[in-house]
DNA sequence: CAAGTGTTATAGTTTTTATAGAACAGTTGC
DNA sequence: GCAACTGTTCTATAAAAACTATAACACTTG
């Protein structure tokens, strides 16, 4: 399991943080059953504090994305192979919108708002 | 030009603002050199401060979909069409993920990363 | 029982967001 | 020309969020 995170972005880190585990779950690289990090040496590793860390991991649990129990450390649920569905609709997204020169935070926010409405 | 907010999330106001005048331009509502209503009769209208509002007008003109002059005001640029064209890959994605029960914010993330990265 | 895990609590600093008021500088229309 | 309206810039303050730091706690595994 590879994080990286941009220290000068306006993203918040620990939003980052979940942002590329949630990455690594739609590309197959984390599977049900995968273990991620223990959150202190994910800390260490990138030069962040335990908490930083710990907020990316319970919001990930908040999504069903991991369960987590103190000794056994937080471990990829059955939804994590269901994010796989949206990698060929994300990828087409991605990829017309990079052609439209947009930015990715701008992006974000359309396709957010789409999906907290009620309808489309 | 309709714009909705809600006090109560956890999104910053300005780029609520900015996310609502966006989904206009996907659904074709507002269109190349149509105006935007004033920054302080937005602001009034929406209970907000002035600066505010310019922060999402700013945010908007920083990715190309408005001009801003001073006396003038702000009118959207010919790049607020080509932001429909992205619109049925975003209710397609949206569907889905809605489907998977997945929370807005984590589908937001999702799609910003993948565009952030260099190859999909 | 020892080592390693997440959990909780408290505290403090920094950054971001939002507000407020004022003055400034272009543009438009009378 | 000028009055009204636009975004722009400036200073200042308050509130909220993010991040760090330290410590103690409780469950799991070996």
């Amino acid at each position: 399991m590879l994080v990286r995170i941009d220290p000068g972005s306006d993203v918040p880190i620990f939003d980052q943080v979940a942002g590329s585990i949630r990455a690594d779950m739609v590309a197959g690289h984390i599977r049900p059953g995968d273990k991620l990090a223990p959150a202190r040496e994910l800390a260490a590793s990138l030069q962040v504090n335990l908490h930083t860390v710990l907020r990316a991991y319970q919001l990930l649990r908040e999504e069903g994305l991991v369960d987590m129990r103190r000794g056994r450390g937080a471990v990829a649920t059955p939804a994590a192979a269901t994010l796989g569905e949206l990698r060929s609709e994300i990828v087409e997204l991605s990829r017309k919108a990079r052609a439209l020169g947009m930015p990715p935070d701008a992006l974000a926010a359309l396709v957010r708002d789409s999906l907290r409405l009620d309808a489309d």
